[in-house]
DNA sequence: ATGAAAGCGCTAACAG
DNA sequence: CTGTTAGCGCTTTCAT
């Protein structure tokens, strides 16, 4: 199995070096676009990548040769030498679930528009392997790390301010961001919903949730709204409360309503966490023969696209996952760019759509 | 704004050069490490990544160095020198539709497992940007793409040949495919769909699809076997059928169905390219008093994790997404590293998962 | 098991 | 506007 033995060959050819040289694996290299132009390597570099500093006659030599050779930059390469990736890391708890696809989405676009692209990355439920991703992340060296979700063991945030890299957290309006936030408070959610119910008459709410910690956050605000109001009383939770595993889904809805009803036959009117889970509850009521909004009144969370075509249309909490994705982008590309970030903390708010539901 | 004039400084630190060295940017690096070590930069490289090559006190050494230092590899450098990026990118049409959730999620988990990362590309439904993705994902060199959904211009299919970079294309069985494959044929899936609802008594049907192209060719398969089942008729298309827009949504599911009620009153069976759209009929139907299946059984496809909770629940056509994507991550990583690859073509199938909508 | 040298392909920093 | 030189941080190749 050995191979041949390596000539002792003639060293005409060689200077002073019996190595072997690496061999090129790769195509095209921007070397070979600059000889058939005709110019420096880093003349072709600029007129592929500031055309403006390159007379009109060069530019057009390198882009003929750049057509010609079918050459694509090695962006590694590019990104090692100036220390810029033109990549972006987003961490996302999972991406089943709808909650943050929308922004998922408009991060993609916007970054694409602008020439970078989109890593994902998933913490799941689980904690151990949130470090493992955080080095496989930092490791790339991404000109930005957007944030959805959870992740923030004191240890996370600490890595992530040492590596010097710009993050956005999204989704939340933490007190002391690691840098920069683009969110919205869940904590006043609960009043907004609880205000909504009060004044369309009806007294006796409860809580339907997913156990992740910004879900309870808001279910904990709206107790607290409505123990205000005088309509929690100090035993149990406050309120009649369902807590379900995350991620939610249409079938805990079902029999999330089931269970509320068996324990506290007197409600009329439910805070779900997501719309999923008012969509199963919905279709819990309908084959229980409860009347929405008649006997109960729904609210989602979320107001997915479907919320408003259901039978009757779900009342829920609109968040603007769109712009989320796109300030988020913004903000990491003008750092990035080296422009100046004014806002670094941007709210983008929430309101409810009102529905047939309530 | 001029800087202060250059010191012409005194010469004993310097060679023969009176440049100014690039400035390090970035902070700790293998250098460090192996410094701290008292070892080669090799060797600590040899430490981190392929630990059976270093005895064990070095290993200690190197391993300590790490810890003290808070190093992480710069991956850029690193696929640079290796040509292996460790990178795989992922191509889908949208994010947003569920459809490709289950692929995309299970892709990650095993990548991320196996040590890769995966770099999400959309297509949009504009042709014209595929281009501009295409170079994005080529320019960094991923150890693998994977195409979920439509893209394939000829000229796309050359430039990722050319570009030498292992391809899988999923959610489909093309004739003639890049390099490899997971998916299922399209065309089984209408005649399966007849034979069901046939087996159940139903003679009517009419279509609701949206316009992607694969949808489009199930319809076709579906038309086709009703046709050789004496169930279509040689007017207009064969069956009654609505083609609404894609992404589908609930919305669309229930006009959809007053539509082809308006146009065909008698129809007995719906077959819906998605599960959404097979909500909306359902919602409709319900709207409008329609008893499902009594007078209309409809089958979805995708089977959705609601579709099991749906009342009624709701028949559907399943594929394994969550198998496409560990499947094709597998094949992506046997040819990273250099493992042959047995099977280039994988048929994934696909059920029909009865339940009470037929 | 460990090391020295030579790049991987590109761009920053200077000098015309 | 164009070019020369020297790296970016790592791994390959060959040698010990």
């Amino acid at each position: 199995m050995s191979g041949p033995p390596r000539p002792k060959q003639a060293d005409l050819a060689r200077r002073d070096t019996t190595r072997r040289p690496r061999r090129r694996k790769s195509g095209v290299t921007l070397r070979d676009v600059a000889r058939l132009a005709g110019v420096a390597m880093i003349t072709a570099s600029r007129a592929i990548n500031t055309p403006d500093q390159v007379s009109a006659a060069t530019l057009a030599r390198v882009q003929a040769a750049v057509e010609q050779t079918g050459y694509v930059p090695n962006l590694l390469a590019g990104g090692l030498a100036s220390s810029r990736s033109r990549l972006v890391a987003a961490v996302v708890p999972t991406i089943v679930g709808p909650v943050f696809l929308e922004t998922i989405q408009s991060l993609t676009e916007s970054l694409a528009t602008a020439g970078y692209q989109l890593m994902l990355g998933q913490s799941g439920y689980d904690a151990s392997r949130e470090d493992a991703l955080l080095d496989a992340i930092i490791g790339r060296r991404p000109d930005g790390i957007i944030l959805t979700g959870i992740m923030h063991s004191e240890q996370g945030r600490r890595r992530l301010l040492a590596s010097g890299i710009p993050v956005v957290e999204t989704w939340d309006l933490a007190p002391d961001p690691i840098d920069m936030l683009v969110g919205f408070s869940h904590e006043k959610i609960g009043p907004a919903v609880v205000e909504h119910l009060f004044a369309r008459g009806r007294r006796r709410f409860a809580v339907l949730t997913g156990d992740d910690q910004r879900a309870l956050r808001r279910k904990a605000s709206f107790v607290a709204a409505a123990r205000a109001r005088g309509l929690a009383s100090d035993s149990l939770d406050g309120l009649p409360t369902s807590i379900v595993r995350a991620p939610t889904t249409l079938g805990s809805g079902r029999t999330g309503l089931t269970d509320l009803l068996a324990r506290h036959p007197g409600i009329d009117a439910i805070f779900c966490s997501s719309d999923l889970l008012a969509l199963g509850v919905l279709t819990q009521a309908q084959a229980l023969g409860i009347a929405v909004p008649g006997q109960l009144a729904v609210v989602g969370f979320g107001d997915m696209a479907f919320a408003r075509d259901l039978e009757p249309a779900l009342t829920s909490v609109r968040i603007d996952g769109t712009s989320i994705g796109r300030l988020a982008a913004r903000l990491i590309i003008d750092r990035a760019e080296g422009r100046p970030v004014v806002d670094r903390i941007i709210d983008v708010g929430f309101s409810i759509v009102p529905r047939a539901s309530t």
